[in-house]
DNA sequence: TTGATCGATCAACCCTCGTTGATTTAGGGT
DNA sequence: ACCCTAAATCAACGAGGGTTGATCGATCAA
């Protein structure tokens, strides 16, 4: 995985509207409206997070008519985890006194 | 994991300096004179991502003398990791038509 | 066609965060 | 004591990101 894309995730996910939407996300597909309410978010700044977390991958939309579900990328957090996993590797060797 | 402290930890990671010090020190424990030529970064600025990390608990300081060693939490990026897997959990379920 | 609603977009504002250079604190050497 | 160096801290600055309210485009109902 690309560490700029991992970089992009991470920042998307580092903000706590963001993750409230991330967890509804979680428990099913909704619809902007759906969101609104159970958040108590105005339109306009819920809109902008979903965008946010759309470009970043971790999230996908689907428009029905005059209405759009978002529902969460199980596969982009998994990348993410995976990589992750990659850097906390090879963390066990200690430095030789420098300088 | 409380959620604050994950929201913590990715906005931590989510920085182009603080990966790459994640990176280097994932090869080893270092001093910050190392780092500092490591990365060409300013002795002031490698102080405040380091703090940053530290505070976040994703690396750990070693004093010895007048030079700081610093290095890799490894628990901390595998209950990041923990984390990062319940979200994805439950993401399958579809929405009802709402409103 | 008209009106109403869902959702995206925009401009303006504000606040947080990273940068920079200087200063401070603490060790070690002579 | 003095000086030199490692590393942390500070204040000032600039840029990026989130908030707010208004507007716009699209869809559906009457």
């Amino acid at each position: 995985m690309a560490p700029d894309l991992a970089r992009q995730r991470l920042k998307a996910l580092a903000e706590p509207i963001r993750l409230q939407l991330l967890e509804a996300l979680g428990r099913g597909e909704r619809c902007v409206c759906e969101l609104t309410e159970e958040l108590g978010l105005a339109q306009s700044k819920l809109s902008f997070h979903l965008k946010v977390l759309k470009e970043a991958g971790l999230i996908s939309a689907r428009e029905d008519g005059r209405w759009v579900y978002y529902r969460l990328e199980p596969a982009a957090l998994e990348h993410l985890r995976a990589w992750l996993g990659e850097l906390a590797a090879g963390c066990t060797t200690l430095a030789a006194p420098c300088c």
